[in-house]
DNA sequence: ACAGATGGTAAGCTATCTCTTACCGTAAGT
DNA sequence: ACTTACGGTAAGAGATAGCTTACCATCTGT
């Protein structure tokens, strides 16, 4: 399952952002993505399976190569994660610009 | 600014998202956050100097404590970028399982 | 059956991250 | 002025992440 922790832990690294953005566009085989990458082709390897772990990307065996896509359930665990987060954060962001002092201070120490 | 680089990494340690979770329901400061933790005062300081340099946290001084809070324009910067990574890979995702091999396969190498 | 292409895995190196303890600066109260 | 509370910074230790090269397994075509 998406696992959310994973998920945020995969977004962080800039190379496996950039084999997301490479798939983005569309389903592509590890040669393809390490092609457009500045890394070797194992470590192409090494990023797919943590994203494929995180639950971000789904994978095909087409003849001799290993296709690559995105998985849409795993970002959108993402998305829901943050989405909660947001609206949470926001309301008492604004909660606190308005009124203040009445609903947060001194509550939690 | 709000990096979405250095967001993204800042959102990838547990303990800053702790930090973060504990914000999201409002201002605390940096003694009442480590409280919480499982981690000493000090790392807890080296986290939201990291979520202040992702523009994840604003900050601000009240007598001798230092009061910290969720900047959410630093949540909306990642929002963004995953609201448009999400919709450009849903369709391409969506086109894939439609038609299949008439707009991706082969334009890429 | 053999050769070539593709990609996953192992081992090892280096750099970076996160934590701790120790220390210092600043603001407030007596 | 002195003391206390609060928090940022420095230094160093241990763990982990990401990369490379070398190697192995699998599938395809001849």
């Amino acid at each position: 399952m998406a696992n959310t922790n994973a998920a945020l832990g995969a977004l962080a690294d800039p190379t496996r952002r950039g084999v997301l953005e490479r798939l983005a566009s569309g389903p592509a085989s590890v040669g393809e993505i390490a092609s457009k990458l500045p890394v070797s082709r194992p470590a192409v390897s090494q990023h797919l399976k943590v994203l494929k772990g995180a639950g971000l990307v789904l994978d095909r065996a087409e003849g001799t190569r290993r296709v690559y896509q995105i998985d849409p359930a795993g970002l959108g665990a993402i998305r829901a994660w943050l989405d909660q987060f947001w609206a949470v954060a926001l309301d008492a962001f604004k909660a606190e610009v308005e009124g203040d002092e009445s609903h947060d201070r001194g509550k939690d120490k």
